[in-house]
DNA sequence: CCTAACGGGAACGTGC
DNA sequence: CGCACGTTCCCGTTAG
């Protein structure tokens, strides 16, 4: 059903022409066009239902239905991505593997890459699907909990499978029509780099990484923007 | 020791 | 052309 699911969707949704372009510097405005449609950056402090789940593995939930899922990230406590550090701050290493992450005021950007504005792309008209996009889609698909769950989707931490991490980066390579078959490796290496420019982080759990805050907020916009009508 | 996961340099592709 | 964003290789390090 996964190869289905990929068919699909690989046609993916590319109907507004947003054009729209701007210089590679930081502006303050961040809007962005993600799989070819507008898009833009900033809160919408809203949350509704927390649909936290843990591990899942193969159990299929009925309320997992959610495509539209609303995080609340009023007491995320900042992914610092420092650079090379991100907020691991070892949390889930321990215990239950749910808590908070400790609030660090370092939360902005530092160091060359002036991430202001979230300038993820230049924009214009299709810019092409982003691994972290892509991600985050697949983390809202029931049918892919086999592949990657929320660890704890409030603070944008998510989790590969151990044996099914190959297939979803098979569907990621598939989807980029890429000539080679894309492997978790490969994925990890492009993942890794989201640590740099500050997207995504690693958080010290095997196989687990973390959305930045605003990243997720982003994808939050997006799909709510998209999909929420 | 062995393996899975991790980390990152570097060359290369592609789209813009 | 140059840059952003990966993609592909490859090899060293860590953790269990």
């Amino acid at each position: 059903m996964i190869e289905e699911y990929l068919q699909e969707h690989s046609v993916e949704v590319m109907s507004a022409p947003c054009v729209q372009r701007r210089g590679q510097e930081e502006h303050s405005m961040a809007e962005n066009s993600w799989s070819g449609r507008a898009y833009e950056w900033h809160y919408s402090g809203v949350l509704g239902t927390d649909e936290t789940h843990e591990q899942p593995q193969q159990q299929q939930q009925q309320q997992q239905q959610t495509w539209l899922c609303q995080f609340s990230h009023n007491e995320w406590g900042h992914c610092q991505y420092d650079r090379n550090q991100c907020s691991d701050s070892d949390s889930l290493s321990t215990s239950s593997g749910c808590q908070e992450f400790p609030p660090s005021p370092t939360s902005d950007r530092k160091g060359p890459i002036a991430y202001d504005s979230m300038a993820l792309a230049p924009l214009s008209g299709k810019r092409k699907e982003r691994l972290f996009q892509f991600l985050y889609e697949m983390l809202q698909t029931p049918d892919m909990r086999s592949c990657i769950w929320w660890v704890q989707s409030n603070n944008g931490t998510f989790q590969f499978s151990s044996q099914n991490k190959e297939k979803l980066a098979e569907m990621w390579g598939r989807r980029k029509g890429n000539r080679k078959t894309m492997t978790y490796q490969k994925m990890a290496r492009a993942l890794r780099n989201y640590s740099r420019t500050g997207e995504i982080c690693k958080v010290k759990r095997k196989l687990t990484y973390q959305f930045t805050e605003r990243t997720l907020r982003g994808l939050q916009n997006n799909s709510q923007r998209f999909m929420g009508s």
